[in-house]
DNA sequence: TTGACATATGTAAGTGCCTACATAAATTGC
DNA sequence: GCAATTTATGTAGGCACTTACATATGTCAA
C-alpha cells in the first residue's frame, strides 16, 4: 500500500460519525444479522428468504390474513408483503383467495407445504431466538434501545429536531 | 374491516419476535432514519443521496483516497464505493485519476463543486449530529449498544451461536 | 523472467425494502 | 342511485447495499 494517506484514514470512520451516519450504522448491523441468518439457513440445507419469516410466522399463528393486515402487523409497506407473497406463492408455500365479503381483499394462508416448512424451521428459529436473546443481553438490551429510539422519534421526528435548529424552522 | 381476524393480529408483531426478526428490526430503524434524512435534504432544497455522505466526508477531511481505502474506512464493499463514485462523478462532485505508482488504483478527490456541496451541507450535518446525539441519549445510548452488538458478534458469530445449539455443531 | 498468486477496480444481477402511480371495489354523501 | 372518496391490492422503478464473477495490474518465488 502506498504510504500516501494510509496512516491518516481511520479504520472504521462510520463509528466516529454522528447524525448522518446513524442510519448507515443501523443498516450495517442489520446486514450483518441478515447475512448470518442466510448462512444458517444454507447450512441447514433449506432454501429460505429472510422476508418470508414474518409472513410465515403470522400465517402459522393466526391463520388466514389479508395483505394489509400482514403489512400493518409487521410494520412494512403492503408492497413488501405483495412481493414476498409472489415469492412464497410461486413456491407453493402459501395460497391466496379473494375475500368473499370484500373482493378487494385477498386472504393469504399456508399450504400444507408451507406448514411443513414452518415445522421444519421451528427448531432453527428457536435456536435463533435463544442466540438473539443472548446477543441482546450481551449488547446491553439492544431491543429495548430500539424501542426507546422509536419512542424518541415518535415524540419528535428527526426532521422536526433538525428543523428546530435551523432557520427553516 | 371484517371482524374475521382483526382482533387477534398484533399491531407490531416484529416487536414480539426474537432472533430471526432482529435483523428486520434493525433494518426498519435504519429505514426510518434514512427516510427522515432524505426529507431533510429535500426541505433544504439540495439534491443529495445518503450514500454520498461517507465518501464526501472522507474526501473532505483526508483529501484524495482510493476506492479500497474508502471502502475499508466506511466498512462497506468496494462495489458500494464504485457505485457511489459513478453517481458523484456524473454530477461532477468528485473526480478521479489513476495512481501514478500503481495503475490498478484510482484516486478520488473532491472537485470545487464537491467542496462547495460539502460546505453548503456542513450546517445541516452539524444539526443532524446534534439531533442524533440527543436521540442517542434519549434511547439509552444506541451507539454504544451497536458497538456492543458488534463486539458480541465478533466474540462469537450468530452462526456459531446457533450451530452450537444444533445437532450440526 | 515467467508463471502463480494477490490486489484493485469494475460489471451484472440479486436482496429487501421503499415511493409513486394505477386499478378495482367498497363506502359515503347528496 | 350515482358521483366522489376511501380502501385494498398490484406494478414499475428506485435505493443502498450485497455476492459472484471478470479484468487489469502488481508482486514474488523458482
Amino acid at each position: 500500500m502506498s504510504s500516501r494517506s494510509a496512516n491518516s484514514v481511520p479504520l472504521d470512520y462510520s463509528k466516529s460519525c454522528g447524525g448522518a451516519a446513524l442510519g448507515a450504522r443501523l443498516r450495517r448491523a442489520s446486514e450483518v444479522i441478515d447475512r448470518q441468518a442466510t448462512l444458517i439457513y444454507q447450512m441447514f440445507g433449506t432454501e429460505f428468504e429472510q422476508r418470508w419469516y414474518g409472513i410465515l410466522n403470522l400465517l402459522h399463528r393466526f391463520g388466514g390474513l389479508t395483505v394489509g393486515e400482514i403489512a400493518a402487523s409487521l410494520c412494512i409497506s403492503h408492497v413488501a408483503v405483495v412481493q414476498a407473497r409472489a415469492s412464497l406463492e410461486s413456491r407453493q408455500f402459501i395460497k391466496s383467495k379473494t375475500d368473499i365479503n370484500d373482493s378487494r381483499r385477498r386472504i393469504l394462508s399456508l399450504t400444507s407445504q408451507g406448514r411443513a416448512l414452518v415445522e421444519h424451521l421451528m427448531p432453527i428459529w428457536q435456536h435463533m431466538d435463544d442466540a438473539a436473546r443472548a446477543l441482546n443481553a450481551e449488547s446491553g438490551d439492544l431491543v429495548a434501545t430500539l424501542d426507546a429510539l422509536e419512542d424518541a422519534l415518535a415524540r419528535q421526528s428527526l426532521v422536526d429536531r433538525v428543523m428546530k435548529r435551523t432557520s427553516l424552522a
